[in-house]
DNA sequence: CTTGTTTGATGGTCTTACCACTTTCCAGAC
DNA sequence: GTCTGGAAAGTGGTAAGACCATCAAACAAG
């Protein structure tokens, strides 16, 4: 791009912008990620919105797009959306997946690792969370209290209320490493297949574990958001291992 | 979460095809290019050309072509055609060097990471390490002096330092996750080929700051060992902060 | 020969249209 | 009630044609 540069005195007068249009919206669209606009398995504005909102075309949108899936930002699902990808997946996720498959010391240490970034998360959520935050974690919960006078569990739910915490803490790199534990955690879980907190009255402890959680980030207490987080994953952990015992 | 799972028997049946055309297309170029037909310096045909000759549409053969250029196959240039570069085998940048590169910001959040991580680790390390793991902390510390009195800086034995206490941690995905972390922060010093800590002074400090980790992590004193790690990463959070603002 | 202009080819962008796939929802069957 | 099937809407994938911006080579004027 240099070769039709003179090389005279005087780089001054010739900063005349050349930049594919295309180049513009993928470094926005990177910000945008990279700022936790755009939270990691979300799903990007279709290419016709973002060709609206920006005022460019769509194959200039599809050319970024594609850009981003080339680098490993985004996931392409036809006919499903772009969704972003978690950057630390392929760095870490992979290579330890064999670990976890047979013994469940791994599941100890996962749990263990868990439990010290959660309760991080939770003191810098309380520090730092936003109205919208607050209001998506009261929604998760009301759909918990749902679901549990219906007598259905459904994990998704407790993973998006952990996760709306975690991004809260406005931590992009944190919010990218946590999914991918959480992965993990899914992972052991479905290999363990495992029903371990079924009954109602452990639903009912969880649900006040996640009550008091939510209100401590409500009042913007780091110290109670982190020990009521402390008491949860203990609970969690502990009941883990009796339950491990046991089978 | 295992909703989208089918528990069929059989993942039979169901093996079509799909690659999207810009794909085939491109890997259609990379051969053409990798077998000589197109040799380094030449010309591809132009973007009308060759879409006529595949019988596909022009953006297709643009995405196509637009890929190649990403990955440093070939360069194009506007209103002259696009022509095939030496294949130096430029590296890829993983989508974590982008985001550490993106915004410096991003640099802070990972020492923040970091500064949780180690001050555990250093917790679990005085609470469990092993004679042989403090004999190996004792020789990096040993080579560390001997660099300071030779006013010279090596940065892995520091990592080798650090990953020695993680190590005695005893939690093997702990283990994992930091050595990922590591191989994150020697990128980020490495774009920003900064020379941050270069004073005697600085030096100095660390050191000390090492050898107080060290003692209490010998003595078996948890709490001092975290308290003096969580200010030995302060220390370097604050500084580089301050040369940050200044540059 | 040098300089400036013209002209054609090429990549860059936009518009429009249609196809393929996924998701969602709802009516119908059990 | 749950489950099944299909229709409808939304999304990415591809195609075709047009116009603009840039470069390079041919051309004309000095």
């Amino acid at each position: 791009m240099n070769n039709q540069n003179n090389d005279l005195p005087e780089p001054l007068f010739t900063p005349i912008r050349l930049e594919r249009i295309s180049q513009k919206v993928a470094n926005q669209l990177k910000k945008a990620i990279s700022n936790g606009v755009l939270r990691v398995g979300e799903r990007l504005p279709s290419e016709r919105e973002l060709a609206e909102q920006m005022g460019v075309s769509r194959p200039s949108i599809r050319e970024a797009i594609q850009q981003l899936e080339l680098q490993g930002i985004v996931e392409i699902v036809h006919g499903g959306g772009t969704i972003v990808k978690n950057i630390t997946e392929q760095e870490i996720l992979k290579p330890i997946e064999m670990f976890l498959g047979a013994d469940r010391l791994r599941v100890l240490e996962l749990t263990e690792i868990r439990a010290l970034l959660e309760t991080w998360a939770a003191r810098q959520a309380a520090l730092h969370r936003t109205e919208e935050e607050l209001a998506r974690m009261r929604g998760y919960l009301d759909e918990m209290e749902d679901d549990f006078e219906k007598g259905r569990i459904r994990y998704e739910i407790d993973f998006k209320f952990h996760t709306e915490i975690v991004a809260a803490a406005h931590n992009t790199i944190f919010l990218h490493l946590m999914s991918s534990i959480y992965q993990w955690v899914n992972y052991s879980i479905r290999i363990h297949r495992e029903q371990v907190f079924v009954t109602k009255d452990h639903q009912q402890r969880i649900f006040d574990h996640h009550l008091k959680v939510f209100q401590a980030i409500h009042d913007q207490d780091p110290d109670a958001a982190e020990a009521c987080m402390r008491e949860h994953l203990v609970y969690v952990v502990e009941e883990f291992k009796q339950w491990s015992s046991s089978h």
